[in-house]
DNA sequence: TATTGTTATACTCTATAACTATA
DNA sequence: TATAGTTATAGAGTATAACAATA
């Protein structure tokens, strides 16, 4: 029989309420797409989208330090995932999705479509278009 | 003359847009704000609405480990702004904010509000309001 | 000189499992 | 037995600074 906590002023911010909402969709897309977190699914999928893009041209579009890519690059090549190609500028390294990285993106894909149908299930259809135009104002 | 990057079907997705939206509003509470992460200034104003609070109680409410909010409680008492007090029920820990405590947490909420300010001046109040109720159905 | 990727290092945030003290 | 807090440990995820290869 605890009382609930006195929440203050939080729910009224559209921080705190941004970080509740992220929480609770991350929770669903762990259950129901599983194996890479959101992040990395998002990375394989734009590599997917963007064949040969150099490692430092992803970290910028993602907002990641080249040395934080580093690593990340390293773990989806240590899984099959991706590989790296020396790019004509050879400073560069070209990332390609490998035979079963196209496998997984194409099953992420359907994944994902099914969470995100979970996720917008509590919103109308009007509702989830207005949801994505408000964040996108706020996001970049 | 770098042409941007294909972003696929990821800026449809609510989840992507949360994220991206979320690293946005966090790098100007950083700015604007400082001094404590958004996930801690939140806790010391939860402390401050729920005087003497369990931690085990502010853990569940956060969705935090008790375990994990062992360390958030030692950096906050480490830093004089809480206090842990043995309760009634001798197992637990009642928090506490400490006189510094509760300026930092006067500060704060200025703060906070200033940030709130810049990060809503991209939408409408109606736009505030809408994007507010969506992200409460989301979150949970 | 400037840029790309890398290494070494460190910090934040989080969890699981096993322990202590109290109920 | 069960609960509240703690410890030891580990794993993501991130950054800064210095370095090598290449432009």
């Amino acid at each position: 029989m605890k009382p609930r906590l006195r929440q203050g002023v939080l729910p009224q911010l559209i921080g705190y309420r941004l970080r509740v909402a992220q929480q609770a969709v991350f929770r669903d897309f762990a259950e129901s797409v599983g194996g890479l977190s959101p992040g990395r699914a998002g990375m394989l999928l734009l590599i997917e989208a963007n064949p040969g893009v150099p490692q430092g041209r992803l970290a910028e579009a993602v907002k990641l330090d080249r040395s934080t890519m580093v690593g990340v690059v390293d773990s989806l090549e240590d899984r099959g995932l991706i590989e790296r190609r020396r790019g004509t500028d050879r400073r560069t390294n070209g990332l390609w999705l490998t035979r079963s990285g196209r496998v997984l993106a194409g099953r992420l894909r359907r994944r994902i479509e099914r969470h995100e149908g979970r996720v917008a299930a509590r919103l109308s259809a009007s509702e989830r278009a207005q949801l994505i135009a408000l964040l996108e104002k706020l996001g970049q």
